[in-house]
DNA sequence: GCAGACTATGTCAGAACTGACATAGTTCTA
DNA sequence: TAGAACTATGTCAGTTCTGACATAGTCTGC
């Protein structure tokens, strides 16, 4: 029973051998946008990936205590992640701190909570500004099939995202004007 | 240090004395959409908030094997409360599963991922009527100090979610059937 | 009066995740 | 040539979360 994270690990494999710190830099926030995890749980899921015979290495020396390992996809590994890829995706809980602190904003002062949108706000307009300059390097969707169209249909999601989320803020704002 | 969990439980109950097993029917998929729960993880959480004195209960003769406990929040509680809703929340990485495979949807048959994003429309749009519904049921927007601000504020959040999301789908099901 | 649904509290094992700690080769630059 | 920054692998303790298991009173309808 493989993991989300694990399954992660592969789709990222599929694209190009990586050795655990390019896997960890490729999913470290914010740039991995589709799935975020640390290097310790890298490095250990590799381990568990490779015992159930998903993926396997090249050990070089390099850097590290360990030298340098370069983890590449197997056969049965491709057929895992291609099976998994069109599973329904099992719904991952809601949870999401903002709003939490929404239903319970009733109780605070206005203006710490208008502070707060604000800043909310701020932050995903640059985010939003960076991924638009991130879609201005592609030169329309690319084919399905070709790797690229999995980055572009993802940007597209967090595009979209962003804009429901600052439009959200400043509804939020909005409100919280006419109340002060 | 209490949990974002255990600010869940105290924003709950600063509306109104609830059992853990309230609490856990409120704070079930998919209704509560600000932040869900197991009923063992509540419990659990009651038990830690109560040792540190944000909540209390009175015991009752009822069902259960340890009979009936009513929580309500005390003057710590209350105070805590407030001092963190207006903290800057911290974030939580993006970890989605639908996205992850949409990153690895070029691997794929064309059609298994558009009867998977048919699917996940058709589930948006079935939760975007709900919400819809449950909208109407508002006179427009409480005031700000109202605790159902709380409610129609998160409300009109999982209505500009569920949006955004069925209109990602759309560009998704768009794009594929270009491709076949 | 009994079965079944609902109310109600709790434990526990295991998985998933976080952040700190530990170690060490390589490359760049002052 | 020394130190800093970067590359690189790994462990570990502690927290959070999930799903299963355990227990028992109350209410409804047949």
């Amino acid at each position: 029973m493989t993991s989300t994270l694990g399954f992660a690990i592969l789709a990222v494999l599929a694209r190009g051998d990586r050795t655990g710190y390019d896997l960890a830099a490729a999913m470290r926030r914010p740039v991995g946008y589709f799935w975020t995890a640390g290097h310790s749980q890298i490095h250990a899921e590799l381990q568990k990936l490779r015992a159930a015979g998903l993926v396997g290495f090249e050990a070089e020396h390099g850097p590290g205590p360990q030298g340098r390992k370069v983890y590449h996809l197997t056969a049965e590994g491709m057929r895992a992640l291609r099976e998994w890829v069109t599973e329904p995706p099992r719904e991952r809980p809601e949870r999401d701190e903002l709003v939490l602190k929404t239903y319970a904003s009733w109780l605070a002062e206005p203006e710490l909570v208008r502070r707060m949108f604000a800043d909310q706000l701020a932050a995903h307009e640059a985010r939003l500004a960076e991924y638009e300059r991130h879609e201005a390097s592609f030169d329309g969707p690319p084919a399905f099939g070709d790797p690229r169209f999995g980055n572009y249909a993802t940007l597209r999601c967090g595009l979209s995202y962003e804009r429901h989320r600052a439009d959200w803020c400043r509804w939020m704002l909005a409100q919280l004007s006419e109340s002060l």
